[in-house]
RNA sequence: GGGCGGUUAGCUCAAUUGGCAGAGCGCCAGCUUUACACGCUGGAUGUUACAGGUUCAAAUCCUGUACCGCCCA
């Protein structure tokens, strides 16, 4: 076996490594292995995406996932692919086709252009892909999907379908998020509201045949709007205006005469009490139009310029058709004032362009029957939300759920499998194009013009991808699917409709856990978004430390459920934790002399020391600590176990005590400490495997660990238990032992402080005297002074339970004992003096604050009994401190 | 306007049932120590945003205020 080169170099590796895992078939699952199956769909990017660092955390979060599942020994799936993105795509392939044909989609027709976006799909639709496996995402890559593909076509039709002969989806006119660049529809969702600083224009409305040249003000937010205008409301309790009841108004400019209507959606206290009534162009003024039998004129075209119904200014463009009318308005003398008012603006998602409010025929789907089974799974925990408070977010929407628009004005997506019959009129729905009209057998019929919502094939996701509608035997045994990690954001878009969708086309729940995660954000706090260039390319960051650095960095850094703040500095976190490990590994490899001839407890129980016997409680302790943190999705606390773990508990402890045996001669202590080290470490890479499966990977194979399994890889070999309380017993591992060793770090740790102090070069030998606490202790430090002597650096260490310092001696306190520090002649007992004047304040200090509390009768008499304990002891403690702490001090003290 | 989250060391965050406020980074001092300077050793750092309240005891529970962020209308 190859000795480890003595810098890791993760770029060759990584590739290494992801190669081999693809071609073993590692990722890949087949339901009829049997087992437990732990199922994860991804959330399919968008095909036309490229990987951000909030993709980065999310994979990185399944992958953990899974790959912890996958070595518990669970039939383990994770299921990638893209969605189609119908809008984004759009855009895309529309943007490439202006600029490299200067033509539109129209100039080449609806099936040329749907070939071309194939086309480029096939071209740049595997980017995301390419960059999910760079950074080590274990999808089961043989079951990668398309929500465009034949199968998940099908199963959108078959819904569609569905629902459509459910009556739940419907046809009809309403006010829907028009987007006048995209000149589509969107649903509520993707209308995102942005408070703007706008203006509140107060316009002059005469009264028909007043001879006194009455008029009402009336106050808008969009005067461009008022050429639909078709009538004023006002609220029937509002007694200013009771005079207007039965009267009729004239619309400026265009003379049209308008009715007053009662309605008590108008909120007196806004602006003047009176408002104009658009209903083509305002979903409250639609509400309103159709209580009152008011006919919608619509004024707009759907780029957003005015139509021949706005007279004038047909033609123009709605936002210079606001300042052209405002202008003209003020020239008749209509304006009365114009505020400043700030108000919220529905923007598309997509391009961010103003969403106009637009009177259309569309689809939709009647949510309320759909959102009842998915109300009650959330709030009987069937599914739960992690972090909790988002239970509330998804029932407050659920609760108040409104009907989701599903048709869009473009081409790009699936066409809604509704047809007219020109000779009869006929509608229907079908799965297949039909032949001729089923009704009056005519050929002559239309397929609607329209395409779905992207997330009308994405809600399937969780089922469609097993195959459904067929039920085969993927879909039985990974269904319902386990963990699903996703970000706030689309807890609306997708999480909600999942679990929606989930209970009507498989009477079942999606997944049973919600995961979401925080946002990703610059240092500045600040979302990391491409428009705003504070994006940080985790690629880039794999190619400047390694795919394994970016992993454990993010997860190290992001609290369950927190948003993470960023900066490419950050990521040293990551790089400096594997550097660190592949140092311990060269290590025990050159301690070794080669590989690990096994990993099993080989060595001989009944002669382990204090410090080999510590860190195998230790290793336990971590592996109990990781399966927890990691069953409740702490997954910060699980990078923070291993780091804890690996870096000072094996490293700084473990590692440095070895030293001194490895170097010595006793060759069963050299074989027995080297036979924990494998057994600690070999088991430590199990645990770090989901976060760093790169380098654990190749450490493990590295190590020799893998040709004692059989040329095992890491990432199917068994995640390491706890072995049985009473196992460790027969180690010697007790509580007591645990704390003993620890309590000797602290001695360590004093006796280092004490040189510090003293200015004693780190070369430098000098001599150590302890006086134990008790005769017990005194054994066990004699047992361990070899241990001592060399992480001290000591000359001599003398324990001495009747010691008493002669003259100037610096000393410090420990759990164990006191420690003395031997510098003839070098001591300034006036320093000494004034730094345990110092200690003696500050544990005077705090057996103050002890004492009060204890001589407190409400506090003796009204706590529990255990933190009185707790208490006492700890007073205890202080006294003895103190009365050791002057004593030393007296010593130094001139007599 | 309604709701949610946050405010703890210079920075980023922990602190599980109310019971000794911690970690990483940064900072300071020292170190070519035969795994590692991407390192080692040691050190300093807190009015837990503010004001009240409950409690024997509050970072934690309650009320209010301020500021920051997000979601919804």
């Amino acid at each position: 076996m190859a000795e480890l080169a003595k810098h890791y170099d993760p770029k060759p590796i990584e590739e290494r490594w992801y190669r081999e895992w693809t071609e073993r078939g590692l990722f890949h699952s087949d339901a009829s292995r049997g087992g437990k199956p732990f199922c994860i769909v991804i959330p399919p990017p968008n095909v036309t995406g490229i990987l951000h660092m909030g993709h980065a955390l999310n994979n990185s979060i399944q992958d953990i996932l899974i790959r912890w599942k996958r070595m518990q020994g669970f039939n383990t799936v994770w299921v990638p692919g893209t969605d189609h993105a119908g809008i984004a795509t759009q855009n895309v392939v529309e943007r490439a086709l202006k600029k490299e044909e200067r033509k539109t989609r129209d100039d080449l027709g609806r099936e040329e252009f749907i070939r071309r976006v194939w086309k480029w799909r096939e071209q740049y639709g595997a980017t995301i892909i390419r960059q999910l496996k760079k950074i080590g995402s274990s999808c089961d890559w043989e079951r990668e999907r398309f929500t465009m593909d034949e199968g998940l076509s099908r199963a959108v039709a078959e819904v569609f379908i569905r629902l459509y002969e459910k009556k739940l989806i419907y046809r009809g006119e309403y006010i829907i998020n028009w987007c006048p660049r995209c000149r589509t529809a969107l649903s509520d969702e993707e209308s995102e509201h942005e408070d703007l600083g706008g203006k509140l224009y107060y316009l002059r409305y005469p009264v028909k045949d007043s001879k006194k040249k009455e008029h009402v003000l009336v106050a808008t937010t969009r005067p461009e709007t008022l050429l639909g205008d078709v009538a004023v409301a006002i609220n029937p309790r509002d007694e200013r205006y009771r005079h207007l009841v039965g009267k009729t108004l004239v619309l400026p400019i265009l003379q049209r005469e308008l009715r007053v209507v009662e309605d008590d959606f108008v909120d007196p206290k806004f602006g003047t009490g009176v408002v104009k009534v658009t209903p083509a162009h305002d979903p409250n003024d639609f509400e309103i139009g159709l209580r009152h039998g008011l006919k919608p004129i619509n004024v707009m075209n759907d780029d957003g310029t005015m139509n021949e119904a706005a007279g004038p200014y047909a033609g123009m463009d709605r936002f210079a058709c606001r300042e052209d009318i405002v202008e003209d308005l003020r020239d008749a003398g209509l304006v009365e004032k114009i505020e400043d008012h700030d108000h919220a603006v529905g923007h598309c998602y997509r391009c961010h362009t103003m969403v106009e409010p637009r009177l259309s025929p569309q689809w939709f789907v009647k949510m309320k029957p759909l959102a009842r089974p998915a109300i009650e799974a959330v709030r009987d925990g069937r599914i739960r939300f992690i972090p909790e408070r988002w239970t509330k977010v998804y029932l407050d929407w659920m609760e108040n759920i409104r009907d989701w628009c599903i048709s869009r004005q473009i081409w790009w997506g699936h066409r809604i499998p509704v047809f007219y019959c020109d000779a009869c009129g006929h509608e229907w729905a079908a799965r297949e194009k039909p032949g001729v009209c089923p009704k009056c057998g005519a050929a002559d019929f239309r397929q609607d013009e329209d395409v779905l919502d992207t997330w009308f094939s994405s809600w399937l996701w969780p089922f469609s991808v097993f195959g459904w509608p067929e039920k085969g035997a993927d879909l039985s045994f990974y269904y319902p699917t386990v963990t699903l990690s996703t970000a706030s954001e689309i807890i609306f878009f997708w999480v909600a409709r999942m679990i929606m969708a989930g209970f009507e086309f498989m009477g079942d729940i999606p997944f049973r856990e919600v995961y979401i995660h925080g946002t990703v954000r610059d240092e500045s706090g600040l979302k990391m978004s491409k428009s705003l260039g504070n994006s940080i390319d985790p690629l880039a960051i794999t190619e400047q430390f390694s795919a394994d650095a970016l992993r454990f960095s993010l997860i190290m850094l992001t609290a369950t459920g927190q948003d993470v703040f960023l900066s490419n500095s950050k990521f040293e976190i990551g790089r400096n934790f594997g550097t660190k490990l592949w140092n311990a590994a060269r290590f025990i490899q050159m301690q070794a002399k080669g590989a690990a001839a096994s990993d099993a407890p080989a060595f001989d129980a009944a002669t382990l020391s204090a410090d080999d016997r510590h860190i195998l409680a230790k290793l336990h302790a971590a592996i109990a600590a990781c399966n927890d943190n990691l069953a409740r999705y702490r997954l910060n606390d699980y990078a923070k176990t291993m780091y804890e773990f690996l870096w000072h508990q094996f490293c700084d402890w473990y590692v440095e005590y070895a030293k001194q045996i490895l170097y010595g001669a006793d060759e069963k202590r050299k074989a027995d400490v080297l036979a924990v080290m494998h057994y600690v470490f070999s088991r430590a890479l199990r645990l770090l495997h989901p976060l760093m499966p790169f380098l654990t990977e190749e450490l493990w194979h590295g190590m020799g660990y893998a040709a004692l399994h059989g040329d095992s890889y890491i990432m199917t070999e068994k995640w390491p238990e706890p072995r049985p309380e009473e196992e460790l017993q027969g180690w010697g591992i007790t509580p007591e032992l645990v704390s003993y060793v620890d309590a000797r770090h602290d001695l360590v740790r004093i006796g280092r402080t004490l040189r510090a102090d003293y200015g004693i070069p780190p070369g430098a030998k000098v001599k150590f005297t302890v006086r134990p606490v008790s005769p017990v202790v005194g054994g066990q430090l004699e047992s361990d002074r070899e241990a001592i002597v060399s992480l001290l650096k000591a000359e001599t260490l003398t324990l001495d339970p009747a010691f008493t310092p002669v003259g100037a001696m610096p000393g410090g306190l420990s759990p164990l004992g006191t420690i003395f520090l031997s510098l003839e002649g070098l001591v300034d007992p006036a320093k000494e003096v004034e730094k345990l004047n110092g200690q003696i304040a500050e544990t005077e200090d705090g057996l103050q604050k002890l004492a009060k509390k204890l001589d407190n009768l409400d506090f003796v008499t009204r706590a529990p009994a255990t933190v009185i304990e707790q208490h006492k002891a700890r007073k205890a403690e202080l006294v003895e401190k103190l009365e050791k702490l002057r004593k030393l001090r007296d010593t130094l003290k001139p007599a």
